[in-house]
Parts: structure tokens; C-alpha cells; sequence
DNA sequence: GCCACTGTTAGCAT
DNA sequence: CATGCTAACAGTGG
């Protein structure tokens, strides 16, 4: 599950770890991992240093000498790990790529079971050149509450779509949009145009407030989640309904159910996140 | 063994 | 055009 708060955990554990090293071979052992790239494949990366690691929505930036950038995307169960020391332990077969430095220290590896994950090998201006980056929305945590509100009133769709739709809003997957309409106890299925200026309100706060305390958390930690280090994060001690389906709403203690919404599989309290219709509360 | 389900999203259908 | 499903893949759990 790596969305957001996952990408910019692993982000900023692997850039004190390779920033500044310059890189030697890198060994794709999956090819189509690699989306695009120079002719000569990876072998652009020789010699050059690491000057930067970033993230944008759910993607993580490698900034390299002469302005080439790596650009991954873990999907559904991609890993960044720095491996403890080059060549301790041979990559095991879920391991689609090795980025060995000169210095002899740890490398980096990319692992993906599902192999949905991608790398774009990219020269000059990644973020406007490449289309993968380029059509994504802002960042939540870079969004003025006023545009947010902006941005869902021209929506037709439900809200829980809007927030997992990556052109609208940037890093923002699953289990975050089930926990923020919790916290701000709106229907997963209200139409995000239907929401009053305090739902957006309510929600614009909520969708901050969770991705600070994940990341914070340093991340979800479901199944194949962990960090560059290969350690796993605690903020799925602190899901409130994410994965609780018939467990007691920590905030009225009626059980939490599941729906399909969107075809992802969504949480809620039926009590504390009324479906919006015109009547009483 | 078989079937249902999984954190993402591109691509196609509606 | 916008929105909604499904497939892509591999593994796990029932």
C-alpha cells in the first residue's frame, strides 16, 4: 500500500543513504520494469552521483548528476530498499532491480511481487516532460483549503472517487480516503459536489490530519509495506476503519461495514457517516 | 485444489 | 468529456 505517507517514508530514508554516492552498475533483472529510457538502458546512470531523492503523489524521484531522474512507482507491493551491504545477501526473486555504487556500500534494490510497478528513466525536466508526473494534481498537504473546495465542486462523481482520482488530488490511495471521511464523518458515496462548505471544510482538515499523523506513523504496514530500511510502520495501530469490517466505530461502537465503492473495497461507520439527504439529524 | 480477495491505475466501455 | 469496471500479476487465506 505504499500511497503517500508510505512513498515519502521510504523517501526519506533512502535519501541520507544514497545521496551524494555515486552509482557503478545497475542490474535490471526484470526488463519491463523499466517503462522508458535511453537506448543504452540504465547504463546512463554509470559514474553519476545521487544528488537528490523526492516524492510526488505516489511516486519517488532518484535526482541524478546531468539531469537524468529515476522515477518509480510502487503500485501494490513495489519496495525501495537499501540493502545492508553490496552483495551480503543475493536478491531473492521478487528483486526486479540492483543499483550497486562505487563507494562498495549498500545498494539499492526495488522489489515487487506483482510486478505492476514501473521505472522511467528520464533526461532534463522530469516534471514536465514526463506525462506520468505531469498530469498529476497537487499535493494534499500543498493544497490551500480553498482550492480543494474549488477543485471537488466540479465533481460529479462520489467523493471517495474524487479523492483516489491522482489528476484531481496527488498521493492520496485507499486506505487514507476511508480514513479521512471518517475523521471528517462523511458517506463514502456522496456525490463530491453534494458536500456543504463545512463537509469540505471538515474534510480539507481531516485529509491534512492524517496524512501528518501517518507519516508521522511512517506509514501503513498491511502486508508487503516497509521502509528503506526494511523496517514497517504503526499507523495501521491507529486505522479507525480501514480493515475493521464488524468491529465496534471508535467513535459510537455500532459496527463498521464494508461496501464496493468504485470497485475498491471502502469502510464506514453507517451511524457516524450518514449518507447526505435532505433530512434532520 | 479452487476461488475470492488484495494496497494501483491504464485502458476501454458506457 | 467524465465516470465506472476490469484486467494486468502473484500470493495469501478460506
Amino acid at each position: 500500500m505504499p500511497e503517500l505517507p508510505e512513498v515519502e517514508t521510504i523517501v526519506r530514508g533512502l535519501a541520507p543513504g544514497i545521496c551524494g554516492r555515486t552509482i557503478g552498475r545497475a542490474e535490471l533483472l526484470f526488463k519491463p520494469l523499466l517503462r522508458r529510457g535511453p537506448k543504452g538502458g540504465l547504463a546512463v546512470l554509470a559514474g553519476r552521483q545521487v544528488l537528490g531523492v523526492r516524492r510526488r503523489g505516489k511516486m519517488a524521484l532518484v535526482e541524478c548528476e546531468g539531469g537524468i531522474t529515476l522515477v518509480f512507482h510502487l503500485k501494490m507491493t513495489g519496495q525501495l530498499l537499501l540493502a545492508v551491504a553490496q552483495g551480503a545477501e543475493p536478491p531473492d526473486k521478487h528483486t526486479r532491480l540492483v543499483v550497486k555504487f562505487r563507494d562498495g556500500g549498500p545498494e539499492l534494490r526495488f522489489r515487487d511481487v506483482r510486478k505492476f510497478g514501473f521505472l522511467l528513466c528520464v533526461r532534463g525536466d522530469a516534471e514536465g516532460e514526463c506525462a506520468e508526473l505531469a498530469c498529476l494534481g497537487p499535493e494534499p498537504l500543498g493544497l490551500g483549503h480553498e482550492e480543494f473546495a474549488l477543485a471537488l465542486r466540479k465533481r460529479k462523481g462520489r467523493i471517495k472517487s474524487s479523492l483516489l482520482d491522482q489528476t484531481l488530488i496527488a498521493g492520496i490511495g485507499n486506505i487514507y480516503a476511508d480514513e479521512m471521511l471518517f475523521d471528517a464523518a462523511i458517506h463514502p458515496e456522496t456525490p463530491a459536489s453534494a458536500l456543504s462548505k463545512n463537509d469540505v471544510a471538515r474534510l480539507w482538515e481531516s485529509m491534512r490530519k492524517v496524512l501528518a499523523a501517518a507519516i508521522e506513523a511512517k506509514g501503513s504496514s498491511l502486508r508487503d509495506y516497509v521502509d528503506a530500511d526494511g523496517r514497517a510502520g504503526e499507523f495501521q495501530l491507529s486505522h479507525e476503519v480501514y480493515g475493521r469490517e464488524g468491529e465496534p466505530c471508535v467513535r459510537c461502537g455500532r459496527p463498521v461495514r464494508r461496501i464496493v465503492v468504485g470497485g475498491r473495497g471502502t469502510y464506514f461507520c453507517p451511524r457516524c457517516q450518514r449518507k447526505k439527504r435532505g433530512r434532520a439529524v
